[in-house]
RNA sequence: GGGCGAUUAACUCAGUUGGUUCAGAGUGCUUCCCUUACAAGGAAGAAGUCGGGGGUUCGAGUCCCUCAUCGCCCA
């Protein structure tokens, strides 16, 4: 449908060349490719411009994009497409992340499905070489989508968290932490996935209730002496563990800790509501009962403790001490706790405490390892069934309970996490941390909405160091190569050697190679890929570091990586500091914190000025929206449906500043069109009835050859209705001005020349611009959405278009109407490109061929594409608050007839006459609009002002300062006047009631500001006058 | 347990420094209209004790306290 600029002719439009219904799929396709053709997205550094620069979140290449990025990214897009228009230098950075265990999982996932393989099957380079094709596949994917979202990145910039680029600057990076000692290898209690057999982040785990079991087990004491306990109780839920257990811990003051325990439950009692009040009560009876039953022997365990006594550990049949420590809760179960520290974080916590041996029992892959003697080799479920019968033919087992139990799982893998000691490389946190609060807490970035700010803090504050490495082979290997040695001799000797093979290139701890010692181990780490210098020190016999770093390690350094860091490219120079970072709450922590302290560290500058935090969405019951739950909306599927210009206009329209928004999600009918709204239990079908049509359709669960042959219906939101309307009501508003611009001539247009109705519009215009640009400049995008919708609808469509239909029928008028109709539109369709780009440069390229010159004070050539139009100034000069109020009564005159019309029913064609009574100064102002009351009322006047009577049989409508008589005499319903105005009668008795009471009160008269008071005045009086009217209506009506 | 958000019409949400006739929009619903830009439209209508309670103030949807419910984050 859509020609192209450069066969921009002077041409006509006739209705029948525009389609009623936009039809954005074409104009999608033309355009986009007409942007990149004309070079549009690419930036270069121009030092005689201001730069603006946003660089993209990276979406993971695990998978297509989904709503929430068609959120993050339409937004961004608003950003570069509104400072592009304002003049600024501006670029879009994008690119993909690599996203390590999340894609390395997926293809494991699928390699065992498919092909009952495991990644060690295929051995590392295999496995990475299966990782990349599916990288190359998903990034593909991945851009394509943005581009159907109208994303306006600088493509010939794209980056990739693991390419080259990308890769130096890790590589640089970690080295530069290497040798300002900020990084350590450590033992630390980890997050184990024993199916992918790494590490993950806390962040990556999620807490489940399921079914278990909670064993009460019992360990001999070691030769009790006489009064003494033969054996001490504990209880777990992981019996298994019990091989490696280091301890049993008694607290240190039994006594004082049921105390305590009581004081906090006897508050909690005073402040709890009735309905809990007995099961606290319950629990302090439990705590006397304890008292008496309990403490004698936790004292008495305790004592042993402290004498150094100890237990034997049974299976293992190794003896264990027996240690204080307030791990151990006297108020719960034994009161006594066996101490797992290679298999518990808190007990990990006593081990440190109690300097206590840790027992590692498991292998990586999560088997028993030999230390369990027989038990090596078991899987943890067979293991824990073997060592509960062990026990239990031991006589050890007291009891076993039925138990809710809260068990943490992967992310990744969805299998259960076991905490697993494991040697971890870990960045030094705390300067790096406290130069991140700094740089937010005196404002070098802002964070937006602010609130966001505290949580940023806290988390910072806390300073934990950061574990960087995962068991992993897709990502950043760890660029260092250890080697134990026997004793300081050799330690030296080794040194030596190392320093003198980088001598020919570098220098030990120069910029080349940098060496730490850890107790008897010799870590050596190379600042660059460098395959010879690698070779020597592997001749050395060091080894290289297998694990790779996480991926939040590349991800921190992407706002300078994708600049050319470490190099000093003029592009770097330029761009950084960015100026905005827009992003999700969920990784203001995992992400932001850590961009801000790597770019203070490496750049010596923060990455962005300002940060916004967009809510997320959640579908109709308030749950994220997820796949697996079937309540994803596919953003292709709501381009497909509704256009790209629509996806994005919902989401500014949805984005304030809450933490969340609610999206009602329905399925679309692919037979009628119809949408059906989602429930919780349809969304997990594979074939859904529609509700109008009755057909079925498949969903994304169909599996079967028989639902897999129903047509697909798509997820989406009527949500988007809203915009698609909006973009078609802009279509058709647009279409009727290019109809009638027929002869257009480009001229300046004198104040004289304005008619009531263009000072109005040009008024209002200035207004919204001012608005917009406002709203805009503050992330305030749904205000900014919401302001344009408003005017653009209700005001240009709805007034404006409607008032210049006669005056464009009207040759001594026409060419005015023109001008101004042909400047409003340009000057919307700037204001609502960022948002729409498409539509807008649609109606833009159509508008140029018509009337290529726009403007009233000075006509000028209009920009070659809309997304490269200066932004509209908002011109305060037509602001004109004057024109605005008589607007707005001429407004109210008219809904008032229209409103006499339609409720006395008068048939729509039916011209009808009408008076109004008001003062000389209100008629003088309206009576110049009574052809509009003709053509948007089909209502003649026939008198103003206050001399105006009212015709014997009347409706009537009363306003502040006026009354509109309508004479519907042949047709009137009195019944229903009498009975509407004996409604306004006592709504407006009530009101004056009100208000005398208020201007009776001596507090108020007194004490409120004296223009609120004369207002309330002036309103009191209208109301009686009003009422007033009202009555003598109803008298009319009444007597006749 | 700590922090943060939300609670306004049947649904999804606006409501910017407390102040006019301020309780609004879109959807849905009701009535009418295929009127020459637009039925993805036009005209009109019904619909809410602004979660409960307390307080500050002449005046509270708006500020403070408190409770309830829902949700998110952290430990």
């Amino acid at each position: 449908m859509s020609s192209t600029a450069s066969e921009s002719s002077s041409q006509n439009f006739s209705a029948d060349e525009l389609p009623k219904q936009y039809d954005h799929a074409a104009a999608q396709d033309c355009w986009y490719a007409y942007w990149e053709r004309q070079g549009y997205f690419h930036s270069e550094p121009d030092p005689a411009r201001q730069p603006y620069a946003i660089v993209i979140p990276p979406p993971n290449v695990t998978g297509a994009l989904h709503l929430g990025h068609a959120l993050n990214n339409s937004l961004q897009d608003v950003m570069i497409r509104f400072h592009r228009m304002r003049g600024f230098n501006a670029l879009w950075m994008p690119g993909t992340d690599h996203a390590g265990i999340a894609t390395q999982a997926v293809v494991e996932r699928r390699l065992l499905e498919e092909e009952g393989k495991s990644r060690h099957d295929l051995g590392r380079e295999a496995l990475t070489e299966r990782i990349w094709q599916w990288k190359e596949q998903y990034e593909k994917r991945i851009l394509g989508q943005l581009k159907q979202m109208g994303c306006s990145c600088d493509w010939e910039r794209t980056r990739f968290t693991l390419d080259e680029v990308c890769a130096r600057a890790v590589r640089r990076t970690f080295f530069r932490l290497f040798k300002d000692d900020l990084i350590y290898r450590g033992k630390r209690l980890v997050n184990w996935d024993t199916f992918l057999q790494t590490a993950v982040s806390d962040d990556e785990v999620f807490h489940e209730t399921v079914d278990g079991h909670f064993w009460h087990l019992r360990y001999p004491v070691v030769d009790p002496q006489s009064g003494e306990p033969t054996h001490v109780s504990i209880a777990t839920t992981r019996p298994e563990t019990m091989l490696g257990d280091s301890a049993v811990a008694v607290h240190p003051d039994p006594a004082a800790a049921l105390d305590k325990a009581e004081a906090q439950l006897r508050e909690k009692l005073d402040a709890a509501p009735e309905k809990e009040k007995a099961d606290i009560e319950a629990q302090l009876e439990d705590i006397a009962a304890r008292r008496r039953d309990v403490l004698p022997r936790l004292e008495q365990l305790r004592d042993m403790a402290l004498a150094g006594r100890r237990v034997l550990l049974p299976l293992a049949e190794r003896e264990i001490p027996l240690v204080a420590d307030e791990w151990a809760k006297p108020e719960m179960g034994s009161g006594c706790v066996k101490i797992t520290p290679a298999h518990d974080v808190n007990d990990y916590d006593v081990g440190l405490r109690q300097k206590l041996p840790m027992h590692n029992i498991l292998e990586p892959d999560g088997t028993l390892n030999e230390s369990t003697g027989k038990y090596a080799g078991l899987a943890i479920k067979a293991a824990r069934k073997q060592v509960v019968a062990d026990l239990e033919a031991a006589g050890l087992v007291e009891e076993i309970e039925d138990r809710k139990i809260d068990l943490a799982h992967s992310d990744r893998s969805k299998t259960p996490i076991e905490p697993y000691l494991a040697d971890q490389w870990f960045v030094r946190m705390t300067d790096l941390a406290q130069s991140a609060m700094d740089a937010v807490a005196d404002g070098r970035v802002q964070i937006f909405p602010p609130r966001y700010a505290k949580g940023y803090h806290d988390w910072l504050s806390e300073k934990r160091d950061w574990p960087v490495s995962r068991q992993l082979w897709w990502g950043h290997r760890i660029p260092i190569w250890s080697q134990r040695v026997a004793d300081a001799t050799e330690r030296e000797a080794l040194a030596q050697q190392v320093a003198s093979l980088g001598a020919a290139e570098a220098e030990v701890g120069t910029n080349q190679i940098a060496v730490s010692i850890e107790g008897e181990t010799i870590h050596v780490c190379l600042a660059e890929e460098d395959a010879e210098l690698a070779r020597k020190v592997e001749s050395l016999r060091f080894t290289r570091e297998e694990d790779v770093l996480d991926t939040w390690f590349s991800s921190a350094l992407w706002p300078h990586s994708t600049l050319g860091w470490p190099e000093r490219t003029p592009e770097l120079d330029y761009y950084y500091p960015t100026s905005v970072l827009i992003t999700s709450r969920d990784i203001i922590t995992l992400w932001v914190a850590r961009m801000v302290l790597s770019g203070l560290y490496n750049v010596g500058e923060v990455p962005f000025r300002e940060v916004f935090i967009h809510p997320k969405i959640l579908d109709g019951y308030g749950d994220t929206m997820s796949k697996s739950k079937g309540n994803g909306v596919d953003p292709l599927d709501v381009i497909d449906k509704f256009g790209a210009d629509s996806l994005r206009f919902a989401m500014a329209h949805l984005t304030g500043d809450t933490q969340d928004v609610r999206m009602p999600v329905d399925f679309a009918c692919p037979h009628c069109e119809e949408t059906i709204p989602q429930t919780k239990k349809n969304r997990t079908l594979p074939r859904v009835p529609c509700a109008k049509c009755g057909k079925e359709f498949a969903t994304q669960w169909a599996e079967s050859d028989a639902d897999q042959a129903l047509p697909r219906g798509a997820v989406t939101s009527e949500k988007f209705e809203l915009a698609r309307n909006f973009c078609n009501k802009l279509w058709n508003a647009s279409r009727f001005c290019l109809i009638n611009l027929e002869g257009y001539a480009p001229a300046a247009v004198a104040d004289a020349e304005l008619e009531v109705e263009d000072r109005w519009i040009l008024s209002r215009l200035a207004t919204v611009t001012e608005g917009v640009t406002e709203a805009l400049g503050s992330y305030r995008y749904s205000e900014a959405a919401r302001q344009l919708y408003d005017f653009a609808w209700d005001e240009f469509c709805s007034f404006y278009v409607e008032m210049a239909k006669a005056r464009l029928a009207d040759p001594a008028s026409r060419d005015v109407a023109q001008r101004v109709l042909a400047h409003a539109l340009d000057v919307i369709l700037r204001l609502l490109h960022p948002m729409i780009p498409f539509i807008t440069e649609e109606v833009w390229q159509r508008l140029a061929q018509l009337a290529p010159q726009r403007g009233l004070d000075e006509p000028q050539a209009a920009a070659e594409s809309v997304m490269i139009a200066p932004w509209p100034a908002a011109d305060l000069d037509r602001q004109n608050a004057e024109i605005e109020s008589r607007f707005a009564r001429f407004q109210d005159v008219l809904a008032a007839v229209r409103e006499i019309r339609s409720r006395q029913n008068v048939p729509p064609k039916k011209v009808i006459e009408f008076a109004v009574r008001c003062d000389a100064a209100t008629a003088e102002l309206l009576r110049p609009m009574e052809p509009y009351f003709a053509s948007m009322a089909a209502a003649r006047a026939t008198g103003w002002g206050e001399a105006v009577e009212p015709p014997p049989l009347v409706a009537t409508s009363n306003l502040p300062g006026l009354e509109v008589y309508v004479d519907v005499a042949d047709l009137i319903d009195k019944e229903a006047e009498i009975a509407r105005n004996e409604k306004e009668q006592q709504r407006l008795a009530g009101a004056i009631g009100g208000k005398e009471k208020k201007l009776a009160n001596a507090n108020f008269v007194e004490r409120a500001p004296a223009d609120v008071v004369a207002k309330e005045r002036e309103t009191l009086e209208a109301m009686r006058q009003q009422l007033a009217a009202v009555e003598a209506t109803l008298e009319r009506l009444r007597s006749k």
